[in-house]
DNA sequence: TCGGAAACGGAGTCGCCTATCCGATTATAG
DNA sequence: CTATAATCGGATAGGCGACTCCGTTTCCGA
């Protein structure tokens, strides 16, 4: 009677030392993935995490599938952010100011093309849940814009995300040169722009 | 008195089965990385191209190397490509035919991208020549544009590069989806544009 | 044609990285 | 406080990929 187990997840409630330190994995495996790149060796990664290696494949059983975690997290941060945006600012500036929140991330961390990019079509499956939402909120702001008329009618979901992920990927390229990067986003910016 | 050896480049001429070969390696690799990510192993390389690891690894000196040269080459006949667009189409159109040209490429081998992202910030130094040779083009090619008023003015040629890259990154996530690759090339293309 | 140097091929070495095993440690129920 | 089961951590197995060694083959000048 009081158990409360919820039967839609089949999750058992984890201990908390386990709880803890699959958080802090997380954390530290989205730093050293973003940094290092995807390729960085599982042990980096249980070192900052003050954690032995065999913590980090208990809690994910495989690279991938820790790599695929990171990502999903992301992606649902961002569909956080972008439905909060969508609310306070309304649809004239929302996909906007989006745009710049994703593509202004400070410069080391252009985590939407790493993790896109580099896991890239290999977990596409697995992320097609938080993926989903991610379209659903991109759908709503690129709607509301067309609506408002700031945007090009021109333009689908698609590719809006590719133009995300390229974008952070030219900022990659930028990083030394804050004014050339500014020009960069500019371009593209004034490309989604309604102008015949 | 008969030796005609050119002083300038310290290398000697290499014997007919291994000039054929290490031409055919660069033109396997080429197309090996382009498929396969630059993670491809030398050994896949060597099956392509019929010849034994030890050849490859005779040839250059490092996996890396072999990276580069393949980069330069790239570099090499994408500037050669420019400049005869300039020649031809006059400054009005040659920017926007190159982007098109290094944009539109066979979506399986995007090139530039791989070659540039892939290899990157590594190789960035030994690159610098035929980088060097490469801004020269852009530069020109820019210059003409901004010239001729097709192109807004606030633009240089770091930037350009970037969003080159970058736009060749976008249409990897286009692959299946053609009509989405051409709104997302047109966003750029227009952005690039002066409209004021 | 023939001799020697240049180039070749692939088996073998070395190091790194993912993933597992098992004895030690720690959280939690009673 | 104690029992016990979940969790931890480091040593280790197993595999893969970059690079080397050396006997064999191929080119090329005389």
């Amino acid at each position: 009677m009081t158990d409360q187990t919820p039967p839609v997840t089949g999750a058992k409630p984890l201990r908390a030392d386990a709880r803890r330190n699959r958080a802090r994995l997380l954390e530290v495996a989205e730093e050293v993935f973003t940094e290092r790149g995807t390729g960085a060796s599982t042990e980096e990664i249980a070192r900052h995490a003050n954690v032995g290696i065999a913590t980090v494949f208990r809690h994910f059983p495989t690279k991938e599938a820790l790599l695929e975690a990171v990502l999903v997290r992301r992606l649902e941060r961002l569909a956080e952010e972008g439905l909060r945006l969508a609310a306070e600012i309304g649809p004239t500036g929302a996909l906007f100011a989006f745009f710049d929140l994703v593509v202004d991330q400070s410069p080391v961390k252009n985590a939407f093309a790493a993790a896109l990019a580099g896991a890239g079509v290999d977990v596409r499956a697995a992320t097609s849940e938080a993926g989903r939402a991610m379209g659903e909120v991109l759908t709503e702001l690129l709607d509301g814009a067309q609506r408002a008329g700031v945007v090009r009618r021109d333009l689908e979901v698609p590719e809006l995300t590719a133009i995300l992920v390229g974008t952070c990927r030219m900022m990659e390229h930028l990083d030394g040169h804050p004014e050339a990067a500014k020009r960069a986003r500019a371009v593209v910016r004034d490309g989604l722009k309604a102008c015949p």
